[in-house]
DNA sequence: TCCGGAATTC
DNA sequence: GAATTCCGGA
């Protein structure tokens, strides 16, 4: 079974692109629906209707005929807007719901609404009349970054409230504001759309729009485990993950509630080798805090803690490299593939991470053509693609792994070698699948089977699955094309999805495993720094690192010294966890359908030791809360 | 009704 | 790239 955020929620191209924004000229039809269903004038031509995300289209030749009127296609029918709804199932942007005519659902598992930055999943207010029931659980979505380059375009963004806010604030009203200087023709509902909004105000403007998931109030939010090198508190970047998984995400419901992004592990939210090399928690430990050193010893020692915590985590290492500082609550799923985890020092969110990517200075769009680093994962072979035969599997599995291990030899010979069992690919699907009505599942499993038999030796398999955890049995991103998608500079590095081996090495092998995290693609020799630089050099990244340990640990004592509450908890539980994970890992394969053993596991309380963790959190984030109450 | 291939358009 | 258009098949 997968959980949104164990299969790592692809944050698909499409959610971050601003020009397919609401109100946008070049307004896609995925985004004209959430309008339609968002605008109670609507509600007779199109509603939320039955499960969560889904809705069912009462009027086809209204919404034809509103959709072609928004495209100035007067000769748009059902039946080409439908086709045009069908290509979105490949997309995993929408399924039909089988059974129900005119009824689709949207895979919100994994639409992250970049582009809906304002809509306040978990929120009564605003809540459409006819929003579907919703399964309880979720994230309270609110005003999260806009967009991934605009949230935090650089690791500095993230240390400075007042840009972020800014930032975030600017976006959301571009977004909005698009809607209503768009250049469509006639388009009756973006101005009603239009109007709506610019009354509200940003960061209303599409709450409502998509069914509430939730009751609570709790916010999406990371606590930043220390002061910044400015001294100030770090903000916490608000982030979205999945606002509207059918997943209970977090059983702290209740105003307050910290809600922890439901990070994936194998998510996009590996930052990406552009970032300072950072240090994984574990290294914040008071052997590493402040005597780091070169020497083989603390150099063993650091990439030692590196590991083991991305094994704790069934993180990328990646994951951990950037933000030491950031705590990030962990949501409390108790799902067997992925233990909860507290005192994560995680990437923010693949947000952030894309952010960092685009460093004041470094708008190079050569290797972000787009801003947005984050993609969904491709699409589940076509039927076409399917009767190409194993060959074509074969071939694009051995392509995958092939690449891998050249990246592998380009970061770490000694490892290449070593054969680590770590796979670099596209994250995949995510979307829970439960909700499936999906079509695809029998395909979807085809190729994971295909996937892991090529790929992974038995154990690598099994760890595979605990690790991502499901990169759900509906793993597309075995696709071959999302084998393709991993560089250094790619946009879609960050679909990848880190394959573990089965056993965290300490040994000295483990040294080199997180350097063999750092993606990097075959002909680029290492990641690309904040600033532009590619690839920095390991030991200019511990430098850097030390320092910026040195100025936090300066500048923050007190908060430190919080910090280390919540990781003490946390790092009970990761024991607990472990364990758990241990013994579990076998079940996550067939996980899949609804109700499945999974499931009930997301249901489960969160431990004890968890509880704590979360009221720490819980406070902390309160507290950061109230600081940017004005943003 | 729904699906999805193919060609075409923007 | 994201539809739009057309269309045969289930």
């Amino acid at each position: 079974m997968k959980t949104p955020a164990d299969t790592g929620f692809a944050f698909p191209e499409w959610a971050y692109k601003p020009e397919s924004s609401p109100g946008s000229r070049q307004i896609q039809l995925w985004h004209f629906i959430l309008e339609l269903l968002r605008k109670e004038e609507y509600h007779d031509v199109i509603a939320w209707q039955g499960d969560y995300g889904e809705f069912v289209i009462k009027d086809p030749d209204e919404v034809a005929r509103l959709w072609g009127a928004r495209k100035c296609k007067p000769q748009m029918n059902y039946d080409k807007l439908s086709r045009a709804l069908r290509y979105y199932y490949n997309k995993r942007i929408l399924h039909k719901t089988k059974g129900k005519r005119f009824t689709y659902k949207f895979n919100f598992s994994k639409l992250v609404l970049v582009n809906y930055p304002f809509i306040d999943v978990g929120s009564s207010r605003g809540v459409p009349q006819s929003a579907p029931p919703v399964p309880t659980g979720g994230t309270h979505f609110r005003f999260p970054p806009s967009t991934p380059s605009e949230v935090l375009s650089s690791s500095e963004e993230l240390r400075s409230p007042g840009i972020f806010s800014n930032v975030a604030r600017r976006m959301a009203r571009g977004s909005v504001s698009d809607c209503s200087d768009g250049t469509s023709t006639n388009s009756e509902l973006e101005e009603a759309v239009g109007a709506d909004e610019r009354g509200v105000g940003p960061d209303r403007a599409f709450r409502g729009l998509l069914p509430p998931r939730q009751p609570h109030d709790s916010l999406f939010r990371f606590y930043a485990g220390g002061p910044n090198p400015a001294g100030l508190p770090r903000p916490a970047p608000r982030v979205h993950t999945e606002p509207l998984s059918p997943f209970p995400v977090s059983p702290l419901p209740g105003p307050g509630g910290l809600l922890a992004p439901t990070l994936s592990p194998a998510l996009s939210m590996t930052p990406t080798p552009h970032l300072p090399y950072t240090p994984s928690p574990s290294l914040s430990s008071p052997m590493m805090s402040s005597h780091f050193s070169f020497n083989p010893e603390d150099m063993k020692h650091y990439l030692q803690a590196h590991t083991q915590s991305v094994y704790n985590y069934h993180l990328s290492p990646r994951a951990f490299l950037h933000y030491p500082n950031i705590v990030i609550p962990q949501p409390h799923r108790p799902t067997p593939e992925k233990p909860p985890a507290h005192h994560l020092h995680g990437p923010p969110l693949p947000l952030s991470h894309s952010l960092s990517q685009h460093p004041g200075s470094g708008e190079d769009g050569l290797q972000h053509p787009s801003p947005f680093k984050f993609k969904l994962q491709p699409p589940p072979l076509g039927r076409k693609q399917r009767e190409a035969g194993s060959s074509l599997t074969a071939s694009a599995s051995s392509s995958s792994s092939s690449q891998f291990t050249r990246s592998a030899q380009v970061t770490n010979p000694v490892l290449a070698a070593g054969a680590p069992k770590i796979k670099v690919e596209p994250i995949s699907d995510i979307e829970s699948e439960e909700e499936v009505e999906v079509t695809d599942i029998s395909e979807d499993e085809e190729m994971n089977q295909d996937e892991d038999g090529d790929i992974f030796t038995p154990t690598d398999r099994h760890h595979h699955h605990m690790i991502n955890n499901s990169r759900q049995a509906n793993g597309n991103g075995s696709s071959p094309s999302a084998a393709h998608s991993n560089h250094c500079d790619d946009p879609d590095d960050d679909e990848e999805v880190f394959k573990t081996p089965a056993t965290p090495p300490l040994g000295s092998g483990s040294l080199a495993f997180p350097l063999i995290s750092l993606k990097t693609e075959p002909g680029q020799a290492a990641p690309i720094s904040p600033g532009g630089t590619r690839c920095i050099p390991l030991k200019l990244r511990f430098k850097r690192r030390w320092s910026e340990d040195q100025k936090m640990e300066a500048d923050g004592e007190r908060d430190e010294a919080e910090d280390k509450k919540v990781r003490a908890d946390g790092e009970e539980e990761v024991e607990g966890n472990r364990k758990e994970a241990a013994g579990r890992g076998g079940e996550v394969e067939n996980g899949g359908g609804r109700g499945g053993g999974v499931i009930l596991g997301l249901m489960l309380p969160p431990p004890p030791t968890q509880r704590r963790a979360s009221s720490e959190l819980q406070r902390a984030t309160a507290q950061l809360s109230l600081e940017n109450t004005g943003c």
